[in-house]
DNA sequence: TATTGCATAATCTTCATAAAAAATGCAATC
DNA sequence: GATTGCATTTTTTATGAAGATTATGCAATA
């Protein structure tokens, strides 16, 4: 049973991006939940926010009164579990049993498009876009005359490898460039999650939400180096690296808080404006990421 | 009039490759064209190689001899004003006509798929596929809700300064990796190719042969790091290239045969085993070419 | 024994239209 | 003066069938 059925795709997402803002900073129970300042933050119009706020109502996580809004009805700490159930893992079924087949061995490295559908009894429009969003991701490419390939950079620990030394590679350099830049208040609202997270906050956010606020900490930084090319290829690593992380285990809560301690440390030789000194940092914390990780156990594949 | 009309895109695709192929390996009058070993090169079935190669006939390219197939009329080196006919540039009008239009400044940062398809007067599934390619490349993605947002990847300095100084970062560290290993018959292809071009070989290669043989000698040594991930990066940022060097002048004569002496030395380098000094030398080499290209006269907008 | 040339089968693209979803506008309300 | 709630407009997605293209098989031939 789906966690929000009738929802739209992007409905869904404005849900979960809400209960992810308020999360992130920490609103009390009765906070406003502003249709218009809401859409601003989904980039959508405020019509599917309307329908994501509808369905916080019906679960609980909001209360709403009549002309005046929607407001939270309990406290965003509080919302862990129901920040689970939206969670992004759901979002395109077609997409996740692709990502489920594939990485369970059960596809062939080529295949045409119809074979797909007939494997998964799906409709053609459907299904292409999934496979777009897969091309898009980089993990499959259309082959010359009919039909795709699956290319290796998801389903071995190799590429798990190859992510992190390309990590790596790029990013201390980032640091270094030419035209860094830091962005004063990005970087205090930084600072402020990696503190919360080094003392403790890690107890109650989800495991999605530390992968997203590991990935916001590094892609801001990659974009803080003024050259866009680098933060969208750090996107599209960090993009990769989360499927492949789709089924390590949780973590152990001392690995979150020594990960915040040393985003911060990084964030302090930062501000001190010792780019050297951070990128040593960055370089140092990459390689203990991957060696705490790169198990290969880590890639035996199963259900959910 | 299209250089080479009722020819489906695949066949136009094949044509080009075949030609590619015979100038690449030099191969003389009468060389023979088999259609199913073209097939494997093309990477389809040898149904387009087919239609490929009576086109070739038409134009006098290939000789066609009943049951014995398809010969080369003509030394491949005398086949460049076939290879401009068939350059890839024409390949799809509206993808061709989408990037005229946004690198001439004449396309908003974001719109919709409809109002594309009304300002070119196309069907929405050709503009789709354009978008797909667009996509793909990674100079547009689409918003949340409708419609598509341009990224500034491809039309401006800065964003040629960001992709050498991504190839800078990338390229030398790749030919440093833990993994890394020359598979030795394409040492020799390579060194072939680059000696050939520095000893004049470019006086009779079209703009884009030249373009394909350094974006080849590039990739290559990417694949050569044994990280995929990098491989498909590498691959990524050359193509982006290739779009923000579309207006750039010829290149004078000089520095095709300079590059391509600095790649021998890179190859030999790499030959060597001296690892270090490769990359060393690749370094240099890519911070001498962003100099030698990027002035802002190259990004004057224009027809054609 | 491998390759061609052609026939047949499978796959993909296009296109028009209906239905769903998102964007937008604005009077009523706080 | 800003925000909500709802009506209207615009955009996107789904669908299915015809036509185009590509893949495949194989007898005839070099």
């Amino acid at each position: 049973m789906p966690a929000a059925s009738g929802l739209t795709p992007l409905q869904r997402r404005a849900a979960r991006e809400i209960i992810a803002l308020v999360r992130r900073e920490d609103r009390p129970a009765g906070h406003h939940l502003s249709k218009l300042a809401l859409a601003r933050v989904v980039g959508t119009s405020h019509n599917p926010v309307e329908g994501a706020l509808a369905h916080l109502a019906r679960i609980g996580v909001a209360r709403h009164e009549k002309d005046r809004g929607y407001f939270l009805a309990r406290d965003a700490r509080l919302l862990g579990s129901d920040a689970r159930k939206l969670s992004p893992a759901d979002d395109d079924p077609l997409y996740r049993r692709i990502l489920d087949l594939r990485l369970g061995r059960r596809l062939p490295d080529t295949l045409s498009e119809t074979a797909l559908i007939r494997k998964l009894g799906a409709a053609r429009a459907p299904v292409r876009r999934a496979l777009a969003r897969i091309q898009q991701e980089g993990w499959i490419e259309r082959r010359a005359g009919n039909g795709w390939a699956f290319l290796p950079l998801i389903d071995s620990v190799e590429a798990y490898e190859d992510n992190y030394e390309m990590r790596r590679i790029v990013e201390p350099a980032g640091l270094l460039g030419p035209k860094f830049a830091l962005v004063p208040e990005e970087f205090e609202t930084l600072r402020r999650q990696q503190h919360r997270m080094a003392n403790g906050g890690y107890r109650t956010m989800t495991a999605v939400e530390w992968v997203d606020i590991n990935a916001t900490f590094h892609e801001t930084l990659a974009r803080w180096s003024g050259n866009r090319l680098m933060h969208q290829t750090i996107r599209h690593i960090n993009r990769l690296r989360k499927l492949l992380e789709r089924r390590v285990v949780a973590g152990d809560p001392g690995l979150r808080a020594r990960q915040a301690a040393e985003h911060l440390e990084i964030l302090d030789a930062i501000g001190r404006g010792d780019r050297k000194k951070a990128a040593a940092l960055m370089e140092k914390h990459l390689v203990r990421a991957r060696r705490d990780k790169a198990r290969p156990d880590h890639f035996t594949v199963g259900r959910r």
